[in-house]
DNA sequence: GGGATCGATAACTCGGCGGCTATTGATTGA
DNA sequence: TCAATCAATAGCCGCCGAGTTATCGATCCC
């Protein structure tokens, strides 16, 4: 039962990979040449990172010639955010339940 | 250079650990034999990872007699909020230079 | 066509991490 | 006091994943 937020998190978790990622947000589509040369790891290291990310659905890639573009895909974040807030959700809930069980008290 | 990012999503990326967090979220305070109980793993399993969360902040530790309860601290996650807001910034902010550069182009 | 560049894949190594059992320390209660 | 329970620690093992080098396929340019 490997949910959305498994290969979330999972993915995001390499600071290396994090790294590219964000870099992609920042700047735009990349080629993987680009990447490599600020990555500080080797070439086909970012090939398996992006590749990671691309089965994340993090990013997109587009061939043109002998270079491929990636790009960011940031919709793909929204589990993320979701997770986040059913937390706060969560939280939210116990308390409002502590809260009625004080106001009962209270009558 | 280890920043609260990469403390964040490495100790969420465990399923098993980001389930124990769930479940403080949902029901509350929990005792350390509790959440053994429902996390299909030994308790010395369940005590690391509650060390590992602990030192990323995500909970707090409460020692009564012989038993430790462990509830969850929301608060920690908003290095997490914060860094899906900057990507959404990011975004934004090169998608308003592409809508500035298209306006100068038109004139 | 032939050399050069780009990126993906193959094959391997190695360290870290998550799991376990066994044990310890502390607290409880009979 | 002593057995029992609770949680943390120690010590170990197996695996997965991030890194490497070497190579291949494809494309570009001379």
């Amino acid at each position: 039962m490997t949910n959305a937020h498994d290969v979330l998190f999972r993915t995001l978790s390499d600071p290396t990979r994090r790294a590219i990622f964000e870099r992609l947000c920042r700047e735009g589509e990349q080629t993987v040449g680009a990447l490599t040369a600020q990555s500080g790891v080797s070439q086909p290291a970012v090939s398996k990172h992006l590749g990671v990310l691309r089965h994340a659905g993090l990013v997109r890639d587009r061939h043109e010639g002998r270079q491929t573009h990636y790009s960011a895909q940031l919709a793909a974040l929204s589990p993320l955010i979701d997770w986040t807030n059913q937390m706060n959700a969560f939280w939210q809930s116990r308390f409002d339940d502590l809260e009625n069980l004080l106001k009962r008290m209270d009558q």
